[in-house]
DNA sequence: CCTTTTAATGCAACTCAGTTGCAAACTTAA
DNA sequence: TTAAGTTTGCAACTGAGTTGCATTAAAAGG
């Protein structure tokens, strides 16, 4: 069992994650961390944190890698169902915890279900 | 109002979707279409057709821009709200008519949602 | 404390979907 | 038949994400 090593790195994105309530882009990750490491290294970073179930990952309809936070998730269960909120006017995303019942397909097995839902958040209304 | 002329490659185009239950990836289609056009000819027209809501598209979960025939479309409403399914082992992506109730969130406004249904389809299972 | 092994990082170059600018070809209208 | 407007192809570009390889840093073993 491979456990990722805390360097400094490592510390310093699990930080960042812990201090969001919202997702973080690879890109606004890439654009905030620049002097402190390469985006090669993000990328790998966010990859095992993904694997060791502290982070989620998901493809945002802008066509992005979006990553947020586990709240229940561990290395074998990711509970991706939860839904996410993307705010048109800020371009925001995070994680809602309202649940959404996911209806069985006759002749189809469902996994999961990736539901991000678009529109305005409390901010900017 | 600006109506897209029915040339040769929107044609073309537009007999693909018709004759395809499946949606499609501007990917395959530039594969499947290019002795016939340009890449950037067919998404100019995918662009076009979409506004006309003769087609809607949506991001996959594979980052990829996947378009599909609208049913009930027009160029002022989109009904984008109908779920799509992704088959995992033959990479088949539809729309399905079952419909999925979207709770209200207190203090956003919802304009829509994109819902990907990840799992195994009909011919797979 | 020093050497060996293993893992983490940076850099540059690459891949590939999607976009843009521009010139050539084709339509339409006068 | 000419002039104006549209569509298409081509080439070059953009930008997110990936890969290979050399370098550096950390753990392990004496």
């Amino acid at each position: 069992m491979k456990i990722i090593r805390k360097t400094k790195s490592v510390e310093l994105l699990v930080k960042l994650f812990q201090n969001s309530t919202n997702a973080l882009s690879v890109v606004e990750l890439t654009d905030r961390l620049k002097d402190e490491m390469n985006k090669t290294t993000i990328y790998r970073i966010l990859e095992k944190l993904e694997q060791d179930g502290v982070v989620h990952s998901f493809i945002g309809i802008d066509g992005l890698k979006w990553y947020a936070k586990c709240t229940a998730c561990s290395s074998k269960n990711h509970i991706d169902t939860h839904p996410h909120f993307h705010c048109q006017k800020c371009g925001k995303l995070d994680c809602v915890k309202t649940e959404i019942h996911i209806p069985t397909i006759p002749n189809r097995k469902i996994d999961f279900a990736q539901i991000i839902l678009v529109g305005t958040c409390e901010k900017c209304l």
